[in-house]
DNA sequence: ATAACCATGTAAATGGTTACATGATTAG
DNA sequence: CTAATCATGTAACCATTTACATGGTTAT
């Protein structure tokens, strides 16, 4: 699933300039899963555009800059199902943490601790986002992925809480007490 | 992190080929936070051994096509080190499955029926390959990560297991039966 | 014999990030 | 007055994927 789709899953939900969709990928219910920046989205939006699957409007509404208004045509709805009937491809996770985490009897026991804090406060930051997401009048496949992010992310820091004095174990003093 | 760190510290675990290092991405401990092709990983090793970060030797050894197997050096490990004590950059996860379920409602329930199927079989098959990684004299570290796959993966897959149901009644029956 | 596995690499194309470039509005 | 937020886009660069190209070995 490319950027394109992604815009289409959004737009799917309702009009929104790329600005809101970059909000929507990154605060809303899609961002456990999916991310994008602008310097994505904003070509992806023109693409769609180009092949008729978005419209665009100017609203010059307010002062600031023009909104521009995108939102998904029949034949954008028709690509999205589409490429929601193909067979998915398999979730690509990649986490420097984890890499970090195999090789921590290479690193300084204060390190260890403060990636452990701040990795414990993450999730518990990412979950407590996800469960304030609006889900009133959401549909429950919504629900269903919103709750598979909570999920997740308390068997994580559930995890970690549990499993800490592991890697506190492996944590070596070799280095100076703080690194780099 | 890049191919080139991650192939570091695949070799900091001892000697190995890119062909045995693809293998260990993606059958061994790495498996659940890591991924890269042959295209990647060639090129990688490639540019360590450039740099002096890796050596390289011939070993025509049997009949088959000459392996060249790579070693890291004394400056590699200190570039790995260094690698792993910077910041951890957030994980990255795409999932084309939790896209395709938040937008179940687009979808026939026998095809939903069998996207969970599949999932939670790809789960199953996966704890149960982590569980199988080989953990006699693995340090804590190591153990802790591919604990920490292990708990993830099953929490998905108990999760999916019991709101597999928000899904079903999300599926309309809105296209033939069978999609595309 | 046929498929799967071992083994190496390159080149083109894709997809995405980061940095650049700009500017108004609102809240502290 | 300063920072954050709203708002749009482009261009250069980077990383990765996919397809190509090759060939021996082992197990069914």
């Amino acid at each position: 699933m490319d950027v394109r789709t992604a815009c289409l899953g959004a737009l799917h939900r309702g009009d929104a300039t790329g600005y809101e969709i970059k909000k929507l990928f990154e605060d809303g219910p899609f961002s456990h899963f999916f991310a994008a920046g602008f310097g994505s989205i904003y070509p992806a939006l023109a693409q769609l555009v180009r092949n008729g699957h978005v419209t665009v409007r100017d609203d010059p509404d307010d002062g600031r800059s023009t909104r521009r208004v995108h939102s998904i045509t029949t034949a954008g709805r028709e690509a999205l199902a589409s490429a929601l009937r193909a067979p998915p491809a398999p979730d690509r996770v990649r986490s420097d943490w984890l890499f970090m985490a195999f090789f921590a009897d290479l690193l300084p026991p204060d390190l260890i601790e403060t990636r452990l804090r701040e990795r414990i406060a993450w999730f518990e930051a990412a979950a407590t986002h996800l469960r304030q997401v609006d889900r009133t009048g959401m549909p429950p496949a919504c629900a269903f992925s919103v709750g598979y992010g909570i999920a997740v992310y308390e068997a994580a820091a559930a995890y970690i809480d549990a499993n800490a004095d592991l890697l506190r174990s492996a944590a070596t003093a070799d280095a100076p007490t703080s690194g780099q």
